[in-house]
RNA sequence: CGCGGGGUGGAGCAGUGGUAGCUCGUCGGGCUCAUAACCCGAAGGUCGGCGGUUCGAAUCCGUCCCCCGCAACCA
């Protein structure tokens, strides 16, 4: 790990449900694949996920099933790691909150704020219902009455709390904003952030009293450390807070929280206070990523509008998925989803376009030249210019989107190359070339697509890594990188024109990406 | 007037003053190396409504309508 920088990324932690919906697996997938594209680009990764385990429903299923919080939510752990290796999320750590480090890391936070005078005790008050066994807010009640439980009536309960004084913040948290906007991306969530701001920041509770559930709260232990700060916290636990300096000066602060929009509000302003009561340096950049949206609506378990995962992937591969959904759906803001869609989409784009110039480029060179590619020539032919200059042009628009994190852009920027590799293949027409004899331009232009496709398939890799290998073993292009895409050269030099292997030689072509027919909708 | 986002050809988006572009889909043609894939072309939009500024507006101003999100459960 000498010179290497360094970039530390986080998801949000899931909220815990016995299995991962696709929609949970979204945040995942494309937290997962700005996380391979740092390793692409020569950095020394380290890429946190994991499970937000102390909620109070947690406390009350347990109860109602008769057994231990750990017992019920263990094997819940177990199968989201579980489908998350399933689908090539190379996370370093999976942290639990339950782990034992990251009560350490909580408790230490609030003692933190606590001696640094942010924390007071004060009554918390708000209708409770008792159905979801929760608080609500006025404008979430429906006619007084929770939506979900019309029947109860709601209680207007008041307990006793810590408090997070958080106004004590709003100046610096004014100035961070001011000095640094993009540390909440994209723009249009941050501006959401900027009116909470000027609305004024008001003071948080971070304990709650009778649970049982939870890490205990500093110097009360009738009460818990409330989830969100609990929560919070576990991006430091990851890094190694507080208990391995080392490693914490080495990894923090995270380059990057990816989040859901939903939850800007705790990652842009409550969590940078609690840093700063901490006396802690504040992440980089948190950035929000928008929804999977059903017919306009958002996805959820009571909806009944998910989406296994498996039964996904069953159909079009865990590559096939995971680019389909980041293509699909615009990372920064929300977009519609359909089975339907995801079947255009991926044969569209895999099967057809990427999967067919790699194919009949491999099968040509195999036909015709006996898999043995001529050097790339630079004689100026203005088609293999052309090519080359598209080349170029669209790596540097690739790299420019992932490093904003706007990975559907720079997937789209992929997909302009595999386009205008077809096209080369169409204008210069080398089975006619073949036809007529002449050789050495065959062996020129087929040269020239299989460089397109040693490129477009490091373009590939953060996406769909295990296409992206099958890709370049079928070309010919040993690997240059681990599976998690670390140990190479950086992008710069993977994606230089006239990098491949000398001599090179291509080996036999298999679809990658079989066409997907929509017979049974599943 | 709570705050934020958005309303552009069938679908999804780009386009911040000067002949409305892109991807998917549809239709027609071409090619035959290739996963019935690829390439080319065409059809299809009075840019949510109304009013205003301007020689000229999707683009600026005003106003209205509609959709979505947020607030101590929920990517």
């Amino acid at each position: 790990m000498p010179d290497r920088e360094r970039f530390y990324l986080t998801t949000a932690i899931f909220y815990p449900s016995p299995k991962p919906a696709l929609h949970s697996m979204f945040e995942a997938i494309g937290a997962d694949t700005i996380a391979r594209y740092h390793r692409l680009a020569g950095r020394d990764v380290r890429f946190l996920t994991g499970v937000d385990e102390h909620s109070a429903n947690v406390e009350r299923d347990a109860r109602e099933q008769g057994i231990d919080p750990r017992t019920l939510i263990d094997p819940w752990a177990a199968t989201w790691q579980a489908t998350f290796e399933r689908y090539g999320i190379s996370a370093d750590r999976f942290i639990r909150t339950t782990d034992v480090d990251h009560a350490d890391a909580s408790t230490e936070m609030v003692r933190r704020a606590q001696a640094n005078g942010d924390v007071y005790e004060g009554v918390y008050s708000g209708w409770f219902c008792n159905g979801c066994n929760e608080f609500k807010t006025d404008q979430q009640l429906v006619n007084g009455r929770c939506p979900d439980h019309p029947t109860l009536e709601p209680a207007w309960l008041e307990e006793s709390n810590y408090f997070f004084r958080l106004s004590a913040y709003q100046e610096r948290l004014e100035r961070l904003y001011a000095e640094n906007p993009s540390f909440c991306e994209p723009e249009h969530f941050r501006n959401e952030v900027l009116g909470w701001l000027k609305d004024g920041l008001r003071d948080f509770s971070i304990s709650r009293s009778g649970a049982t559930w939870g890490i205990p709260f500093p110097g009360d232990p009738d009460h818990r450390i409330y989830v969100w700060f609990d929560a919070l916290t576990n991006y430091v636990t990851g890094a190694g807070f507080p208990n391995d300096p080392d490693a914490f000066a080495r990894w923090w602060p995270a380059d990057l929280h990816v989040i859901g929009k939903n939850i800007t509000r705790f990652h842009c302003l409550y969590w940078p206070a609690m840093l700063m009561s901490a006396g802690l340096p504040l992440p980089r950049r948190v950035f929000a990523h928008g929804f999977m949206l059903d017919r306009g609506e958002k996805m959820s378990k009571t909806a009944g509008n998910v989406r296994d995962p498996d039964d996904t992937a069953a159909i079009f591969g865990v590559d096939g998925v995971r680019y389909m959904v980041l293509r699909e759906v615009p990372f920064d803001r929300d977009a519609d989803v359909s089975t339907e869609a995801f079947v255009r989409r991926y044969n569209a784009d895999l099967a057809n376009d990427l999967g067919n110039l790699a194919n009949r480029t491999i099968s040509m060179a195999g036909r015709y030249l006996d898999g043995a590619l001529p050097p790339l020539a630079d004689d100026g032919n203005p088609a293999d210019a052309e090519l080359r200059g598209t080349a170029a042009r669209v790596v540097t628009a690739y790299r420019a989107a992932m490093e904003g994190q706007l990975v559907d852009q720079a997937l789209a920027a992929m997909m302009e190359l595999v386009r205008a590799g077809n096209g080369y293949a169409e204008s210069q027409a080398p089975w006619s070339l073949h036809k007529a004899g002449e050789t050495e331009r065959v062996g020129q232009v087929l040269a020239v697509m299989a460089e397109a496709c040693r490129i477009i398939g490091h373009l590939l890799a953060p996406v769909a890594p295990t296409g992206a290998a099958r890709l370049h073993e079928q070309l010919g292009v040993p690997p240059a990188y681990d599976d998690r895409g670390d140990g190479g050269p950086g992008l710069d030099v993977l994606t230089a024109w006239g990098s491949g292997p000398t001599p090179w030689r291509t080996g036999a072509p298999t679809p990658i990406f079989p066409r997907v027919e929509l017979e049974t909708p599943a």
